[in-house]
DNA sequence: CTGCTTATTTACTCGTGGGTAGGAATGCTA
DNA sequence: TAGCATTCCTACCCACGAGTAAATAAGCAG
């Protein structure tokens, strides 16, 4: 970094000016640039997901890069527009998510349970609370516009996913909205309770979930083993008491 | 209502004072002030429905009943004792449901489902935004700590109906607090979007929801009607593309 | 009628926080 | 060296909203 500006007089001198672009700098400090912006927004996300929207104000931001607010406005015009990069990093990984699983050769129902892995890592990372919780409410109609459009791509994406299972029949008779509205709530709640519980990881957290989703909270009877046969007892017992 | 003020004289003339005591007014005063108090509490809980708790001033909820800013203040203390009031609103409903759940003679699994029911319709209740969104960073400490003490009763509640469940056979082997998380996750998740779409109501909407838990994605495999084959024979051929 | 309580108002205070104006470093270009 | 662009800072403005002081209206008690 520090040794370029030494060595390009030499360059300069030996009638090769081109090799050391004069712009080469400049190209570096743009690159630069977007790199502080995009701390910017980290820093932002972190905030927001410790503190809230509402109770992060950019002095707090500013503080967490050891900067002054004007800074932070040097790289985003607004509070808003903050958050809504934030949201829009937290929706890439999960449209991501949706582009991989298209190639899959497997079922729907485990395209679909691909995508909700992906979906659970994406809502307990960095961007997660952002995403998960930018309140239409918070901010500007236009905005507010743009982030329903994204969360609606997403909710269809979830919901041709099981019209798909349904036609194949890797997914059991079920309202396609409805059950979408119950995986993808499920999995956006994480980023209420995952601050505070970070035992697991964000993919165990959401594969555990898949589980439930896949097998159902009522046993499935396959060839009955000998446990099975006790548990039946036991309930036929409580029931009789 | 009206009429009782002007047939109290009579009665008091016919020399029975101890029949309309003095105190009678102020009873009713106090009782007047009480409704008007949980008047304030709704008002509240509609407009931070509508726009948020911190999009929503104490002037848009006066001005929602009709008053004057001062006039909610001299029914409640602050702001946040607002939101928690509407928190203890909505979270009564749920303990209830549990209590009355107690009492039914069925299953874990069956229990469980009749609690989530209930659940599912105070979380679309006018009360279930507060109950669900009310943050721990919006409030105070001291209430923070109360209301988080609030939901782990109903998560232990939730985790505990799903042990009993596996004890009596009637649930599906699987991990308690994963699977009260992605439960109470779906259900809470309503009050983010039922505003927008009120064409089912919160029964309804918790009805679908348990039936998916309850069957979960995967198909059973009963005895194969000509249905579940041709399902079936179509999952391999598109496998097979 | 007089005085006490309840209920509600008008008219404020004051802190906080989003956003900005304008200047000072820093460094590149000529 | 002067001159121009980039980056960051100090010092502000100002709107908004929580909360309050104090006055007023409306009953009711003696």
């Amino acid at each position: 970094m520090s040794n370029r500006r030494s060595s390009s007089p030499v360059n300069g001198a030996k009638g090769a000016p081109a090799l050391v672009s004069p712009w080469r700098a400049s190209r570096e400090r743009l690159r630069d640039r977007e790199l502080k912006r995009e701390a910017v927004i980290r820093a932002a996300a972190r905030e927001f997901n410790r503190k809230g929207y509402h109770n992060t104000s950019l002095d707090d931001i500013a503080a967490a890069l050891e900067v002054t607010k004007p800074t932070v406005y040097y790289y985003v015009t607004s509070k808003e527009q903050l958050l809504f990069e934030c949201f829009v990093a937290g929706v890439e990984q999960i449209r991501a998510a949706f582009r991989e699983a298209r190639q899959l050769p497997l079922s729907a129902r485990e395209r679909l349970s691909a995508v909700l892995r992906h979906y659970g890592e994406a809502v307990a990372s960095e961007f997660g609370w952002c995403m998960v919780r930018a309140e239409d409410q918070d901010l500007s109609p236009a905005m507010s516009r743009h982030i329903k459009s994204l969360k609606s791509e997403i909710d269809q994406g979830i919901r041709r996913l099981i019209r798909e299972g349904l036609q194949d029949g890797s997914i059991a008779e079920c309202d396609p909205k409805m059950t979408a509205f119950a995986l993808a709530g499920a999995l956006n709640w994480i980023a209420h309770w995952y601050r505070e519980d970070q035992s697991l990881t964000g993919a165990q957290i959401a594969s555990a979930f898949v589980t439930v989703f896949e097998g159902g909270l009522r046993p499935r009877r396959g060839p009955l083993g000998i446990e099975s046969r006790t548990r039946r007892r036991r309930m036929r017992d409580a029931l009789a008491r």
